[in-house]
DNA sequence: CTCGGTTTGTTCCTGCGTTCACAAACTCCT
DNA sequence: AGGAGTTTGTGAACGCAGGAACAAACCGAG
C-alpha cells in the first residue's frame, strides 16, 4: 500500500497496528458522543470492527492505558492515538486536480473535522482558474512550487489524470512535500523517505467482482492441469 | 479490508494476489498501447511497481501462460486476467447518495473502460431528484429495491452519510447485492456471504500524518517504560 | 543436433500479522 | 480483609505473504 519498506515505524508500532489506529479513533469519537466515559477492549473491538485480542495488542504497542478488571478511558484513550497519530496538530493540504474527483475532496467535511486543513486547490486547465470550491480559488499548477513554501504544505493529494500524476509528484517533492496521496490510476514513483498512499476507485470495484463471479452459479473452473481445459493457449504452450 | 475471512478464495488465489491483478491488468494495457506484445516478468513487474518474483508467482496461480526464455504474451495475458476477474462481462453499479463524491463517482470514467455500468443513482434528497448525473436521473432511494431488481444490480456503492450507510447496504443486501464499496466513514455489519470494501479518505489522510509525524524533527518520543516520562496519565494508572 | 543464454515456474525460507490462551491486576461484595 | 469475578497485557503458536534462488524449459546460433 505505501511505499515504505520497513514493516515497522521508528518506535516500533507495525504498520498494520498504524493503519488500524484512525479506526479504532471513530469508534472512540462515537462512542463518546453517546455519552460513554469507559468501554472495554471488547466492546471498542466490535465497534471498530475487529477482534478484540487484536485491539488490546495494537494498543499496548502505544503504552498501558487501559485498567484491568475496568477497560479503556475513552476520553483518555483518544487523546492518546490522537496524540501517537499527530493529530492534535493541524497539517496543510493542496489538492492538484480539480476535476469531478478533485472537487469531491476538496469539500469532504471529513477532512477538517480530523486536523487536516485545505489551504490550496491547482489545475492546469485555465478555465478553472479563480472558480471558487470550497471558498479557495483554484490556482495555476504552475504556482505549485510557490504554494507549498508559502502555505506550509506538508501533505500533496494528487488527483489529476494518470498522465500528468508523476509530473506532479515529482514537483511535490521537490517542494519539499512528503507525503502524497494518489488518486491517479497510475504508478508513481518516489525518492526514498517519501510516503505514498493510493487509493484507486476501479481496483476496488474489480476486487469486488473478482469474488462476485465467485459466487456466480454460472461460475465453473476453467482452468487445470488438463491439457483440454487449457484450450486457446495449448497452440502457444505447446507448439514446437 | 474486506469481510471475507479466508485469506483464499475457492480456487486457491490468495487475497493479496488478487488485489494485485488489477494492477498488472492496467500494466498490460498501457503496453499494450505502446505497442509491446511481448514482455518479461521484470517488465511488468516493474511496469506495476512490484517485485518480478511476486508477480510471477501470482500469474502462476492463474496458470502458466508465459513462455520460458521469452515472456509473456501481452494480449493473451491480459484476456486471461480478465476473465479469471470477471471483467468479461459487464456489471451493474447502482451509487447510492450524490454528494460531492457520490457525484464525482458518477461521473469517473475509469468504471465504465473497465466493464462497470453505473445504471442507477439514488438519493434521499427530494432536491435532487429528477436531476441529471452521468446521463442518468437521481431518483429516490425508496425505489431502491425496484431499482435492484429491474436493473439486474450486481455491485452497490454507498456513498452517503455514515448514519444512513448501514441502513442502505442493509436494504441492498436484502434486495439481493452482495458485493459493496462503501465510502461513508463506519463499519458495516453483513451477513456471511456478503462482500463489503471500505475507501475512507481521512484514514488514509491519517496513515500519512502518522509517518509525516515521523519524520519531523520536531517529534521526540514521550512513551517509555520510566513512569516519569508516562506523564499526565500516571494518576489514571497509578491512581488508587 | 548441440550448446549457451534467457526467462519462467516453483521450492524453500524468513518474517510479519493474527489469534489463542493465560497470568497479572483491578473492582466489588461479603 | 479476603475471595470471586472481570478485563487487560502478553507469551506462544500458527498461517500467510514476500523474496531469494534454482531447476526446467525455451530460443537461437553454429
Amino acid at each position: 500500500m505505501t511505499a515504505r519498506t520497513s514493516a515497522e515505524s521508528p518506535r516500533g508500532i507495525p504498520e498494520a497496528t498504524v493503519a488500524r489506529l484512525p479506526l479504532y479513533l471513530r469508534a472512540l469519537t462515537a462512542l463518546s458522543e453517546r455519552g460513554t466515559t469507559v468501554c472495554s477492549s471488547e466492546a471498542l473491538a466490535s465497534a471498530a470492527g475487529v477482534n478484540s485480542a487484536m485491539l488490546r495488542k495494537d494498543l499496548s504497542h502505544l503504552g498501558s492505558y487501559g485498567t484491568r478488571g475496568v477497560g479503556y478511558d475513552v476520553a483518555n484513550l483518544r487523546y492518546q492515538i490522537s496524540r501517537e497519530i499527530g493529530l492534535t496538530q493541524d497539517r496543510n493540504v493542496a489538492v492538484v486536480g480539480l476535476g469531478n474527483l478533485g472537487q469531491a475532496l476538496a469539500n469532504y467535511a471529513g477532512f477538517r473535522s480530523r486536523g487536516f486543513r485545505v489551504v490550496s486547490l491547482l489545475d492546469a486547465d485555465p478555465r478553472l482558474f479563480g472558480m471558487t470550491v470550497a471558498d479557495l480559488q483554484v490556482r495555476p499548477v504552475a504556482e505549485l512550487e510557490a504554494v507549498v513554501a508559502e502555505l506550509d504544505v506538508a501533505i500533496g493529494v494528487v488527483a489529476t489524470p494518470a498522465e500528468a500524476a508523476q509530473e506532479v509528484t515529482d514537483r511535490l517533492v521537490a517542494a519539499g512535500v512528503a507525503s502524497i496521496l494518489n488518486f491517479a490510476p497510475t504508478v508513481l514513483s518516489v525518492p526514498e523517505g517519501v510516503d505514498v498512499r493510493k487509493v484507486d476507485l476501479s481496483i476496488e470495484l474489480q476486487i469486488l467482482a473478482f469474488h462476485e463471479q465467485r459466487r456466480s452459479p454460472s461460475y465453473a473452473p476453467t482452468i487445470s492441469t488438463t491439457p483440454a481445459a487449457r484450450g486457446a493457449v495449448a497452440v502457444q504452450e505447446e507448439g514446437r
